[in-house]
DNA sequence: CGAATTTGACCGGCGC
DNA sequence: GCGCCGGTCAAATTCG
């Protein structure tokens, strides 16, 4: 997408915004001053609908585009879940305990059960009363570089590392995680390699988020952070260090049968036009707000009001 | 300088 | 009761 295109559109769809705000407060008096200059309201009122006029067809080619965005990424978003409903079964029939994924991706993580899909796990079977106890159980495997040390387990959540310990029955350290995003949030987080298989990392994890990942947050909150990016920096918009910052994080810490739900939760409908009117109202506004933008529109506007009128 | 990580100490459960 | 082991705490250290 053209991208100096989507910022002319805003730029003049936010002076519009603005311009409609503003103006009635100044055309109380029958004169408006303009940098010493005096307008007739006749002159003043005729501008204005003019600009009125032409902020309008902005505003119409915006929707547009946003609409088309929109379309475009729910497209996305349904390849995305082919493409996982396609290669998940395979990697959820295999019988052994241990479950590696084909390629070599660093990232490639297979989920294996919380209290419905470990049904058939050894150790679940082996260890009923923990089940019950602890609400929800589920390991992932993820397939990493031998040579990485790290432990870490990109899976779009915040996590604060409290303790490692070498257990008895696996030489490599055992790393302990607690869910760092939100402090009401619980959630435990076992990190080790595999005893089979070093280039396998298994990750434990204990309890449900309460909360969104952060990387989801970012997708469903900050739709007009997408817009502000130039002028604000990337790297500020992202608090997840460890994740590739704002692009799509999968939530993978959910079995198959929670997947619903946080499909549900994570997905933002944007079929319906009273969400598409909401998102182009949480752009402008937010846009609105940002000083670099407002100082730049002032400075747009008062050009353009100054060389309409010496024309 | 504050936040995150590391690492040794400590605690509780369990088996002998 | 004792020792082992997994899990957690918290002071020290590192990093951005």
């Amino acid at each position: 997408m053209n991208s100096s295109s989507w910022v002319d559109s805003l730029d003049l769809n936010a002076s519009a915004r603005s311009l409609q705000l503003e103006t009635p407060k100044e055309m109380n008096g029958s004169h408006l001053v303009v940098f010493g200059r005096k307008l007739s309201v006749k002159e003043e009122t005729g501008a204005l609908v003019e600009e009125l006029n032409r902020v309008h067809e902005e505003n119409a080619k915006l929707t547009k585009m946003l609409t088309a965005m929109c379309e475009s990424y729910n497209a996305l978003q349904g390849q995305l879940r082919d493409l996982m409903n396609r290669s998940s079964p395979e990697k959820e029939v295999s019988p052994t305990r241990k479950r590696k994924s084909e390629s070599g991706n660093n990232d490639n993580v297979v989920v294996v059960g919380n209290s419905e899909s470990c049904s058939t796990d050894e150790e679940s079977i082996k260890k009923p009363r923990e089940e019950i106890i602890k609400a929800k159980i589920s390991r992932a495997y993820v397939r990493t570089d031998a040579s990485d040390t790290s432990l870490v387990v990109k899976d779009g959540y915040q996590w604060r590392k409290y303790g490692q310990k070498v257990t008895r029955d696996n030489p490599s350290p055992r790393a302990y995680f607690k869910c760092s995003f939100a402090p009401s949030c619980a959630v435990k987080k076992k990190v080790q390699r595999s005893v089979d298989d070093q280039c396998v990392v298994v990750a434990t994890y204990e309890g449900e988020h309460n909360h969104l990942p952060p990387s989801q947050m970012e997708a469903t909150l900050g739709s007009s952070r997408c817009v502000s990016l130039s002028s604000v920096p990337p790297g500020s918009a992202t608090p997840v260090k460890s994740s590739a910052g704002p692009a799509i994080t999968l939530d993978l810490t959910k079995s198959k049968s929670g997947d619903e739900e946080a499909r549900n939760h994570s997905k933002p409908k944007m079929d319906s036009p009273e969400i598409k009117q909401c998102l182009v109202e949480h752009m402008a506004s937010s846009l609105t707000k940002d000083p670099n933008f407002t100082a730049a529109l002032a400075a747009a506007i008062s050009g353009r009001m100054f060389s309409t009128k010496s024309n």
